[in-house]
DNA sequence: GCGGGTTTCGTTATCGTTCACTTCGGTCTC
DNA sequence: GAGACCGAAGTGAACGATAACGAAACCCGC
């Protein structure tokens, strides 16, 4: 009833255990014909390696974790990086013949038991989700020794190969959209500014502003519907003639759009909204938003290659993918 | 630099390594003073048990899969669902001190590899979302003896836990609602008749239909948002009296809210619509979807806290948990 | 103070692999 | 034709932990 052990299969092909191990790992240094008698035992004895006796001598585990470092309501309001990214790296890794173990770290708790579980040597790798400059994981984790690859760009104090998006690029596209389009004012909701992605957004309005001799009208908030609805508010009481909204995510514009309209303001005739993100939702909405893609499927994809790719062959520790300005109705 | 092992643990404590392994797995025959001994030693040279050696021994791995046997399109055409489960299962997880291996299968490379993965014993027990009646996986793993939980009812064929929601009664009372607000023609798209969920949810169309002398008029799609086009413009074809439509799920309603703004069909004046699911997206279609929510969180609370209790100690093998029909303005 | 019964701790075997070595034929070379 | 050499298979020792078993040490009552 117990599953067979090398031993058995052994026995049974009536070589010793190493020679099954040869064939089992697929090494070459064994005649066709026993490697034939080897495999048909195995076959009929339904063996499979026991994985803990294995990585007990090989320090492999096979797998690798990925680790979302973020309180659930945030990392899971844009449903699709989240899906997009398993989707991928666990296709990605399937090549590569390794599993996920998926962790998601709300602080402070989840953070010591992903240091525990990392440290238990359970994975060979970590592909990390991190968006917060102040969260303590990523440099945790490379003190630790363990290969990590950071989806996004770290805190700038830790040392980290990682893989980002062209968050400065991506926002800077958008606002030249509005200036060649003819508006004067350009206001901004930026993210929440512990974030990376948040800080690199609103770098890039900036920049793009200063090409110009345009003045910036900035609010910030936290990447939540609610807190777009509130920076949405305050703009338009700042400053009543703003004739178009740079917002630094969608999830943020949705709310944006619901408070232009209710104050009367037409979308894009009177104020022009571009959001970020490219998110599901946004074609659906009225109208439906023009705003900023970024490749997540070739972010994840890069990540996992260069979790997989020993450091000295590395091309580089840093891979920046270009985002996509994707032209909708409202802006 | 190596990580410290038992031995080290001990030698340092001035005991052996059966006292070290008894404290670290918190047994209570040991004396107080030791235990503090061994805990300080512990804490100095930072020990962590190798969870390979100790899984050969125990038999254990303290891991259980989340195996998505879809092709990921149709998981992911609902990111609400997918990433609910993954993150109510984590936390429930997380509480029993589990790791979570996530494994998507789409068929059929994916199916041998997560069976040779399961029977390889890398896991304690298997959370199994599988919503084609024709999935071969359900039967393979109870046969190989490994705990498995079902989210939704599996296949009939086979015997296995389960925790589903009400897809027959959340569908007659989405039709019960257009028939008690005066709808006299209520059409159907249907889910596709080999996953469960399809085929109960046209059960509760026609049970509602039944009840009443209603004619039941049927179109089917594949849960796609392409699919609830066509099948619309089927529907307005064959009946083109039709005042109402329960719709399978929300991704085809969308669709077929689209299909009917371009009849010239006005929603709900002319044509009542119900969705669903209650996805995310619902909520800004023109307009907003009257749909059916199912409680995905308890669904899968309830799947963990199923698979986690042995089998002699579950109060039952299955599990319905209610739908309730969420009012908006479609209908 | 002594025998029987508990605790408490140490010894040892074991789990299933892999890896470094050894061994064993057989070929090659001079 | 003998020794060096090489490839293929076997032997034995880790790997790091747990658990069964044994041996002290201790408690208790008589």
């Amino acid at each position: 009833m117990k599953r067979p052990t090398l031993e058995a299969v052994a026995a049974r092909a009536g070589v010793s255990r190493a020679t099954v191990s040869r064939v089992v790992n697929g090494q070459s240094t064994v005649t066709p014909e026993i490697r034939e008698t080897v495999l048909r035992a195995v076959s009929e004895l339904g063996y499979v390696p026991n994985s803990a006796a294995r990585s007990l001598v090989t320090q492999r585990t096979d797998s690798i974790a990925l680790v979302i470092s973020e309180p659930a309501t945030r990392v899971f309001s844009d449903d699709r990086l989240f899906s997009t990214v398993i989707r991928t790296v666990s296709s990605e890794l399937e090549a590569a013949d390794k599993q996920i173990v998926l962790m998601l770290a709300s602080a402070p708790r989840g953070h010591a038991r992903v240091e525990r579980y990392i440290s238990g040597g359970h994975v060979d790798g970590v592909l990390l989700l991190s968006m917060h400059g102040a969260d303590p994981l990523p440099g945790a984790l490379t003190r630790m020794g363990v290969p990590v690859v950071s989806y996004g760009r770290p805190a700038v104090a830790v040392e980290m190969p990682y893989v980002d998006n062209d968050n400065v690029g991506g926002a800077s596209a958008a606002v030249r959209h509005l200036l060649d389009s003819g508006r004067r004012r350009i206001a901004t909701i930026a993210g929440p500014q512990d974030m990376i992605g948040g800080q690199d957004r609103l770098t890039g309005y900036r920049e793009a502003l200063r090409d110009s001799d345009r003045r910036s009208i900035v609010a910030v908030g936290d990447f939540t519907r609610a807190s777009g609805i509130s920076a949405m508010r305050q703009l338009l009481e700042d400053d009543p003639s703003l004739d178009a909204v740079f917002v630094a995510n969608d999830v943020m514009a949705i709310g944006a759009l619901q408070v232009l309209r209710q104050a009367g303001r037409r979308v894009p005739d009177d104020v022009a909204v571009v959001g970020f993100d490219d998110i599901e939702a946004v074609r659906y909405t009225d109208p439906p938003l023009t705003t900023v893609r970024h490749p997540i499927p070739e972010q994840a994809t890069a990540m996992v290659r260069l979790l997989l790719t020993p450091p000295q062959d590395r091309a580089s520790d840093r891979v920046i993918l270009p985002s996509e300005l994707v032209v909708r109705e409202s802006a």
